[in-house]
DNA sequence: AAAAATACCATGTTATCCCATAAATACCCA
DNA sequence: TGGGTATTTATGGGATAACATGGTATTTTT
C-alpha cells in the first residue's frame, strides 16, 4: 500500500484552484477515481483529505458503531455531513469548498503534509507553529519507543 | 543482513544531484525499490536514511497506535510528514530536498556515514566535528568501563 | 444574462533520462 | 606477479518530459 509521505507547498490561484502534489495524486488515482476525499479536520485548523480507502475507514469506523447511539449521529454528522468528494481537473487541481477555507483559514497558500493512509492540508504559518509542538512531542515520546524499536 | 558500513564523501552537482556510494545503493536495490527512505535526524544535525527496512519500521510503530487520536495526528505529522522517498536515477543519484537540506546544512559536498542498519548524511565539516566528540566520549567511558572489563 | 465550473492551452521551472568522460576498481592471462 | 584490459563508479552536460501555475475559451448552472 502507497503511504502519503513529505510535504509540499502550493499556491491557490484567483478561481481557487490548488494543484494537488504530484505525488500525492499519484496515489489517489491508483484507484481510478478523480476525486479527493476531505472533511474539515475534527481537532486541527486543516483539512483531512485522502482517497477511496480513507473514505472507507470511515464508513467502516461508522459500522461498528450503535446504530442508534447518539454517538453515531454525532460522528456521522461531523464526518460525513462536512465531507466532501472534490472532482479533480485534467491538470491535477481542486477548488476548495469555502467550509474547508475557512475552517483552516487559508488564503493564497496551502501545505499538503502526507500522514501516511491520509494527507492534511494548512494553512503554512499555522502549520510551521502545529510541526513545532508535534516535534516537542514526538522527542518526548522517542524515549518510550526506543526501548522497542531498534534503530528508529 | 547487509549492514550500511563505513563512510564515503560525494559531492552534490548544480542541479542538487548526489551519487549514492555503490555499497549503499547495492543495499537499497536489494529489496527492488529504487527509493531512498529518509527524515531528518531527530537528535543530529543530519539525514537519516535508509531502505525498504527502515521505512517498515517506522510504519510498524504507527500501525500500533490508535488511528483516530490526535496522538497519533501529531507522530505522523512529524514522522510521515517529514520523511521522504526520493527517487534513484538511473545513474544512482537522487536529489535532496530544501528540508533536509536545510536541517543538515548542507552545501556541496556531503559525507554518508554508516549505521548498520541505517545511514546518515553529513555535511563534512559538522561531521568531523560530530566525530570528534563522539571519540572523546568513548575515551571517557572506556575508563570507566575498563575498571570492570579489562581488555576493551 | 451572470456566475461558476470545466476544458484547453501556454509558460517557466524543475526533475528525469540519456550519454560522455575520467578515475578508480576489478579481472584476466601470460 | 605484473601489466594491460574491461568494468564499475562518480560526475558533468544536453535533451526531454513532468509539473505547477497562469490564462483564455467553452460549457453548465442558476
Amino acid at each position: 500500500m502507497q503511504l502519503f509521505l513529505s510535504k509540499f507547498k502550493n499556491k491557490i490561484d484567483q478561481k481557487g484552484r490548488v494543484s494537488i502534489p504530484s505525488q500525492f495524486r499519484n496515489i489517489l488515482f491508483q484507484d481510478g477515481s478523480q476525486k479527493m476525499f476531505c472533511y474539515p479536520s475534527l481537532d486541527a485548523e486543516a483539512i483531512d483529505a485522502g482517497g477511496d480507502s480513507l473514505s472507507r475507514d470511515i464508513y467502516a469506523l461508522m459500522d461498528n458503531l450503535d446504530p442508534y447511539s447518539d454517538e453515531k449521529d454525532f460522528l456521522s454528522t461531523a464526518l460525513f455531513g462536512l465531507s466532501e468528494e472534490l472532482r479533480i481537473d485534467s491538470d491535477g487541481r481542486v477548488i476548495l469548498s469555502d467550509v474547508l477555507i475557512q475552517h483552516a483559514k487559508i488564503r493564497d497558500e496551502v501545505i499538503f503534509v502526507g500522514l501516511g493512509q491520509k494527507f492534511q492540508i494548512w494553512e503554512p504559518n499555522r502549520f510551521s507553529n502545529y510541526l513545532q509542538e508535534a516535534q516537542k512531542k514526538v522527542r518526548e515520546q522517542r524515549l518510550l519507543l526506543s526501548k522497542k524499536n531498534k534503530g528508529f
